[in-house]
DNA sequence: TGCGCCGATTGATCCCGGTCAAACCACGAG
DNA sequence: CTCGTGGTTTGACCGGGATCAATCGGCGCA
């Protein structure tokens, strides 16, 4: 059975659990679900202009590529997450799939049409860019002053927050978590301002100070969340 | 007389552009002007949460502290900004005046009772975040990525964009142009992820260069646009 | 089983910008 | 006029991370 917006299971998380149940059938119409495997563009550079979309499964990343290659990710997009530019054009930065990954598609002028319709959505939307104004100065912050150690815990411990599955308990204290880091070392060099070779350097140095433990591939294991946490901080929040 | 709405030289730049004519008494009941002086605070920590702003005239900047004491501004006011948090909670972030400035204040209860009253406002709020998100994504461009040269340019850019008379000419090709810097050598170096002692070596140096020519305090003079633009790119956009 | 490819790791060296320290320069108060 | 103060400039030195370069390791493929 083809899955739609009734059993939609991150509705909950996303921006339309602001729309009214009776339309929900409507918005079924209106959308559509793709999968896009890693490294696929979600949005070339224009044409965000006429789609928007949320995040149903894997991690999306936006980036800012200058005339001559360098490269910034300057966000990243989880489950849940929505993607697009309501009522402005589209802008230069491309969206890829970091991961492989499922996401649900709007039509652009439709999306703006609910937004006139539902004021609940309008104020949903903007809690939302407010949210990705905020991650984008906290990463300023971190851009700004941090070291390339406070950097990578900062990224690890954003990764395990959004990616780690929940079990209902209070995550907190458990004793040790794993995920699979949605980036390649490029990627994450790309993200924190960092290069590819002090990626793997900072890693190495947080696995032997008992940290993290890195597996084969993107698999790595918090050991000591409270060291994490710490080594991240710098209170940038 | 006391300034009104109707005679506001900003709304055309601002977000209250977005209300019918109709609407102006009353807006203009529900807002007040205030008058702040260079360093003062607009809103303090946690207290965005019941006040928004319109900037009349001045700049003001949000910075983000961390525990120890490392500062970095994430975002620039100019007049026509909007500045708020309408349906979110107040930040940890500070909002204050870099320059003498002045602001007009909304209740933001009352605003959000505008932007339910009227889509337009709405929609022109999204198109100002989505703006503010842009540009903090150029920053996170350039505190990753450029060099301190690049960024002293395009800071000195955004300036003269933002601040510089427009006497209706598309300026980009008059010969010179000069403004005062909003911000201290220490700010700057706040913004821009530098030391002070950077920032004013990397000054002189454009200023040997022939690009600008820095007056006592904070004046100073773009005489060569284009090589500031060049020096700025590495196009970031 | 061997080869080629691509991303990751590790090492050696370099350099930009940070750090430390010392003037410098108005400006205001006594 | 002198002193103090706060922001700025300039110099000498240092270090974290970039750069350059070599090697490794898994994987697809012949």
């Amino acid at each position: 059975m083809r899955p739609t917006c009734r059993t939609c299971a991150i509705r909950p998380s996303a921006v339309c659990r602001a729309l009214p149940p009776e339309a929900l059938d409507q918005i079924n119409r209106m959308s559509h679900r793709k999968h896009l495997a890693a490294g696929r563009t979600l949005f070339a550079a224009e044409d965000a202009a006429h789609t928007v979309a949320t995040v149903l499964a894997g991690v999306a990343k936006t980036s800012v590529t200058s005339a001559d290659g360098r490269t910034q990710i300057v966000g990243l997009h989880f489950p849940g997450d929505f993607i697009g530019r309501p009522h402005a054009a589209g802008s230069a930065n491309t969206v890829e799939a970091a991961t492989d990954m499922d996401v649900c598609l709007f039509d652009k002028g439709r999306f703006e049409a609910l937004l006139r319709e539902h004021e609940g959505l309008s104020r949903l939307l903007i809690e939302r860019m407010t949210e990705d104004l905020d991650a984008a100065r906290e990463w300023m912050f971190l851009l700004g002053h941090k070291s390339a150690e406070e950097r990578l815990a900062s990224f690890i411990a954003l990764c395990i927050d959004r990616l780690e599955p929940r079990c209902g308990v209070d995550a907190a204290d458990q004793p040790a978590s794993r995920i699979d880091l949605p980036l390649s070392r490029t990627e994450i060099g790309h993200f924190l301002g960092l290069t590819i070779e002090t990626v793997s350097r900072v890693l190495r140095r947080l696995q032997t100070a008992g940290v993290i433990e890195i597996e084969r591939g993107r698999g790595i294991r918090v050991l000591d969340r409270e060291a994490l946490a710490a080594t991240a901080a710098s209170a940038a929040d």
